[in-house]
DNA sequence: CAATAAAATGTGATCGATCCACTTCTGATC
DNA sequence: GATCAGAAGTGGATCGATCACATTTTATTG
């Protein structure tokens, strides 16, 4: 085992009898050598394992290929969007920094300023809200995932919400005419919009709301919303902010005796896999947070870049899935 | 909106009038600075919004500050303990650069050995099988999460799996004498050791183990291995790897027409919200992945800097908490 | 108050790459 | 063989910090 320091660009030069300059050129661009020079430069590097110094490039060059994730420490961890967007950022030749922000609001956009002036980040992904107007801040573009999608669209703000239309009219087909909405944490644009259409939809579809009750996408919020209902409401159906908050209501409404799905339909939103398994398995709303991630990464990447914002790739398909869950209303 | 350039060391000296170097020294220890002149240098700071340039600093000191972070892509992503990790190491004034490993061991111990060729960062957390023998990668220290909590305590190989024996006992305690054990994926060296515990603990009761399915950390094969089972098994008690895979085990149960806990008992592992709203609700296991996302760095750190390893500063108790998902056996 | 030690500050080299402005070499073309 | 373009070399500046060492200032002491 041999501790010995990394060759430098100058000892690759020496080896290869070349200058330091070419060696320097091969790196940036290998096809504008002369194929000999380049054997021997390409003989060099492999000999010495040559790799160069990304901290004394990027001190060169002002550019540090990093990008920065920023995530709220909170009830649902985006691990699949996180996994994703990291990776295609690899592929794309920038590292990834995650930074985890406890705190609300203020202490996140705090964190997320510092971040952009610390000089250390390219870019920035917010995947939680950002409470930022701009979105860019000190030359250093920022995404913010939770929305960017729908303004990207030219469908509006409510785009990513448009499934809760499906889920009403579907409940609705099957004989549903009393609503209930358990809301996820209002600070989330994705929860404001689903409230939003949710109410929306029930309006102009002509069916009975028996109220909204703002949540925090726990578990125990879905069962507080539910056992909080008079036990007269006559409600027969929910739509939940999500799986884990569905869950709560299927247990809160077993609590008081309702049968899901005889008594009462619910509705969740992620397809979690524990949904899948669970008994009633919930109906829910499939989403590819793989695309998402990529497609927030290419968004940054292009923003970084000055490119006008790229159509995404795979055009993220939420698909409603059914299960047990839901059912026609009691007679 | 000035696009102006952030402020140099020089920069600050010249306006506080004094060095560079007197700068530095501000930046290294305050302190070290006759009060006046500190006075000075801090006025010069503040007025320019100077922050140190750290990849000029990185490059002269050959310190990165930053830490690696490998984790597999796979069915459960560890949220909890990443985000503890990555706010540790924060602290401690490191940065974490988050890698999601795509395919198979060989994949993964060619991208850690890259990582840690690479120069670019001081240490390297594994959360997941890292398949490489030495702990220690070109002057690089690797901690791999998953095993190394229990060679600290010096408890052997198996501590992590130690409450199998106790969730075994609890069952025996209950009445049942025939268990099944759904495992893990067998490259984890906790799912290893938690069948190795589960068979220990079988024999040196005294019970009947209807057999081990080796599964992957799924619903799905939790699903399998009980569905695969003959029907004349006997078994009424099942220790699940963990939560998900307790929740495909008791679908698979009821799809047989088996009860749950009423002919089958089902213990689970993580204690994920989903199952403790589940019906029947999961028993099972607690687990501080927040402390184990602090230790692994700290232990990370001591090894970066040459301590020995830090006691863990809150000793993980997993707690076992018992549910609706076993009861005693059958008459 | 001069001598001297200690503390504070200044000077210039250094890390390893890129970039720049030239000059020199090579080989194809007319 | 003169011309010319592209490839390669030369030598050094540059990025913005830290650090080893030299020098100045301050405090201490007989």
């Amino acid at each position: 085992m041999e501790p010995k320091k990394p060759a430098t660009i100058h000892q690759v030069a020496r080896l290869a009898g070349v200058s330091h300059t070419t060696v320097s050129r091969y790196l940036a661009d290998a096809d504008s050598l002369k194929p000999k020079t380049r054997v021997k430069v390409e003989f060099a590097v492999k000999t010495l394992d040559y790799r160069p110094n990304l901290v004394a490039r990027s001190m060169r060059t002002r550019r540090t290929n990093r990008l920065a994730i920023v995530l709220a420490s909170g009830p649902h961890f985006p691990g699949r969007l996180l996994a994703a967007a990291s990776e295609t950022a690899h592929k794309a030749g920038y590292q990834v920094e995650v930074v985890s922000v406890e705190g609300g609001p203020r202490a996140r956009s705090a964190r997320i300023e510092d971040l952009a002036r610390s000089g250390q980040v390219e870019g920035i992904l917010a995947i939680s809200p950002t409470g930022l107007k701009s979105k860019r801040l000190r030359q250093v573009p920022i995404v913010e995932s939770e929305t960017y999608d729908d303004k990207l669209r030219g469908l509006g703000e409510l785009a990513d919400a448009s499934e809760v239309v499906e889920i009403v009219e579907y409940l609705a087909s099957l004989g549903h005419r009393s609503f209930f909405h358990v809301a996820g944490d209002q600070d989330f644009a994705s929860a404001r919009n689903r409230k939003a259409v949710y109410l929306e939809a029930i309006e102009r579809l002509g069916l009975r709301s028996v109220g909204v009750y703002d949540g925090d996408w726990t578990a125990q919020s879905g069962f507080d919303a539910i056992t909080s209902l008079a036990g007269d409401c006559g409600v027969t159906a929910v739509v939940a902010a999500n799986d884990v908050v569905a869950m709560g209501v299927v247990r809160g409404a077993l609590s008081r005796g309702w049968s899901v799905p005889g008594d009462l339909s619910v509705f969740g939103w992620d397809d979690e896999v524990m949904g899948e398994f669970a008994t009633p398995s919930l109906s829910t709303v499939a989403v590819d947070r793989e695309a998402q991630g990529r497609d927030a990464i290419l968004r940054l990447l292009a923003e970084i870049r000055g490119e006008p914002a790229p159509e995404p790739a795979a055009r993220t398909i939420n698909r409603l899935i059914f299960r047990e869950s839901t059912a026609p209303p009691p007679a």
